[in-house]
DNA sequence: GTTCATGCAAATCGTTTGCACAATG
DNA sequence: CATTGTGCAAACGATTTGCATGAAC
């Protein structure tokens, strides 16, 4: 969380995370960012990376894939289906719609490896929490409990 | 990580988180099934709910839906597009896969809730680590990095 | 000169693990 | 009785935060 009055300035950190991240295909981690920008800026910090990607985030100029930081969650139901995943309670449900099989093979036409499932999440806010505020930007789906 | 000789005994502790799975719609954490089935067996400890979750994994008897536990990425394109996941070297890639909005329309006119955007990620192996040795299902997919 | 950005270190939090003891087969 | 399961507390690892100093405007 980070408390301004929702200005931003000019940092030089800042300005070559979002562009190491405009070159890059690897969607490196926080450290990876860390390690890469050192060597130019040696007196870099990894609170300060983490504090500018959130930033960025906020600022809708990049996007997180959030693989941590939340909970894991667990399922009695083992065969293959799909998620609704409410961005303000953090419920999970299930979706009665058809697991897609052919979404793999579309893959596989495409790479040279081996792709053996998906995963599929719709995102949004859940019938009960609708008709509340939602969160600002920043917060939005971060504790997903 | 559980280090057995592959022979699993019957724990009165593990019996009932698997039940609870099975009788609960919503995908609880390790913390949820902690203070559920704490009420009952009020020994019970949290390091082991988390032990017992990682056999039943490995066991195949429920699914983890991972949230946590590994590290965030960060991808500089924000348009919404699909990725490949390599289990064994973690790698993420971009898929040229076209982004199906209809999706959402799909998931709209199952709930009462608002959809807002999905995601959808393809697991495997990459190229690369095809040739490589598949680590043990209990350590797939567990670190992403 | 007021507010934001930074580096550093400590704190936080979900999860894992080492250990001594209890339960299982 | 050999091995697995348990509770407890400490360790771990990614991320966040408090604080004093430095940079932006």
């Amino acid at each position: 969380m980070i408390k301004t009055n929702g200005q931003y300035r000019h940092s030089k950190q800042r300005a070559r995370i979002l562009d190491l991240l405009h070159h890059t295909k690897s969607h490196p981690t926080a450290i990876m960012i860390f390690e890469e920008l050192r060597r130019e800026i040696p007196s870099l910090s990894l609170g300060n990376v983490y504090r500018n990607l959130n930033i960025l985030v906020e600022q809708g100029l990049i996007r997180e894939l959030r693989m941590g930081s939340t909970y894991d969650r667990f399922d009695g139901i083992v065969a293959p289906h799909y998620h609704f995943i409410c961005d303000r309670c953090g419920e999970i449900s299930d979706l009665d719609l058809p697991h897609d099989e052919t979404l793999n093979n579309k893959v596989r036409a495409l790479t040279k490896g081996q792709v053996n499932y998906h995963r599929l999440e719709f995102y949004g806010a859940c019938a009960k929490c609708l008709p509340t505020q939602p969160e600002p930007a920043s917060r939005r789906g971060a504790k997903l409990i």
